[in-house]
DNA sequence: AATCTTTGCAACCGCAAGACA
DNA sequence: ATGTCTTGCGGTTGCAAAGAT
């Protein structure tokens, strides 16, 4: 048996939506809500594709989408999250609050494409000065960046079956099972595995963001490491104030550092998580755990994990 | 002013993943 | 385990507006 087209294809209206069409589509979504794209149409009795409906909503009709031209500060994010996400448009989209994977892509393609590629040959061939000015915007990178030929990090979100150990770079690379149906000690157990919001990648590589970014990070790396170094005292994790952690997971009470003690890792899942926003510190974040592991016995369980909105490394460290 | 070319953006299309029966 | 449905994603297309000749 075949599967059912998404609309009848006959007697359906296509091109630019109308006035009238938007209102009927709005009033329809406003009485019932989003959803049921295929059955939409007839019920609201217009004449497109469920697909077509959706996509009009989506883009263009809903209340919170952001009008006007993309900001300075908007284009710069945008930038830098394709340089670390390639064309993952939606997940750029999510960080650009009222902006549609649509527009971002629109705008990439006719914008931003075009300057970054000019950018790369400018810089090849004048490394001194870059080159990063076009109509009249100059993006938030350093000079000699490649911009166009970096790794990007494939984001797919997977159960957790191993981590790549970051300061092991230059000896050997070190892929740590924590695979949660098969260690006691994963900071992943089957239950949490049951639970989307715990979901962990298996391709993602902490090295990936050790490029460009990072190097647009400067000026941090002496000052915050030596701050560090007492982070992790006794076998317990104490927070620095100027450690950068995400709000959520930066606080370690008592009872969190009993779990640690008692290696319920359950208990103690979000001791650090370091939001997107913070990874160009991965550098220093990779001297700070090597340094406070050495010598003190202790082990790393790491992970990270990807929503739309929600990036972040989470990182365990397992007396 | 008329015609051609380029540009920008909305919309479309095919595919894939996850949910569900 | 399998097939279908729904939804979402990213690449591509079509067309109107703007610019060039």
């Amino acid at each position: 048996m075949g599967r059912r087209p998404c609309c009848a294809k006959v007697g359906i209206n296509r091109g630019a939506w109308s006035a009238r069409e938007d209102k009927i589509l709005m009033d329809y979504i406003k009485v019932h809500g989003e959803g049921k794209w295929r059955d939409l149409p007839e019920r609201a009795g217009l004449k497109r594709c469920g697909k077509s409906c959706r996509l009009r909503w989506l883009n263009y009709l809903r209340p919170d989408i952001k009008r006007g031209n993309i900001s300075v500060e908007e284009e710069e994010l945008i930038v830098r999250l394709h340089k670390l996400l390639g064309n993952r448009w939606s997940l750029i989209a999510g960080r650009l609050p009222g902006r549609t994977d649509n527009e971002i892509k629109n705008y990439w393609n006719t914008n931003l494409s075009k300057r970054v590629q000019g950018d790369k040959i400018n810089d090849s061939n004048e490394p001194g000065l870059g080159g990063l000015e076009n109509k009249g915007r100059k993006l938030d990178c350093k000079p000699g960046i490649d911009m166009g030929s970096h790794q990007v990090i494939r984001t797919k979100a997977v159960g957790c079956k191993k981590v790549v150990v970051p300061w092991q770079q230059d000896k050997q690379m070190i892929h740590k099972s924590i695979d949660p149906g098969r260690d006691s000690e994963s900071p992943c157990s089957s239950a949490q595995q049951e639970d989307s919001s715990f979901r962990f990648l298996t391709d993602f590589d902490i090295n990936e963001l050790l490029i460009s970014d990072v190097i647009c990070s400067e000026g941090h790396q002496g000052k915050q490491i030596n701050e560090w170094e007492s982070t992790v005292v006794d076998g317990e994790v104490q927070t620095q104030p100027d450690f950068p952690v995400s709000e959520h997971g930066a606080k370690l009470d008592a009872s969190t550092n009993e779990a640690i003690r008692r290696e319920d890792w359950r208990s103690v899942e979000q001791v650090w998580q370091l939001e997107f926003s913070v990874l160009k510190n991965m550098v220093i974040l990779e001297e700070f755990i090597r340094r406070t592991l050495e010598g003190r016995g202790l082990t790393i369980r790491s992970g990270s994990r990807l929503d739309y909105l929600d990036y972040y490394i989470r990182i365990v460290i397992v007396k």
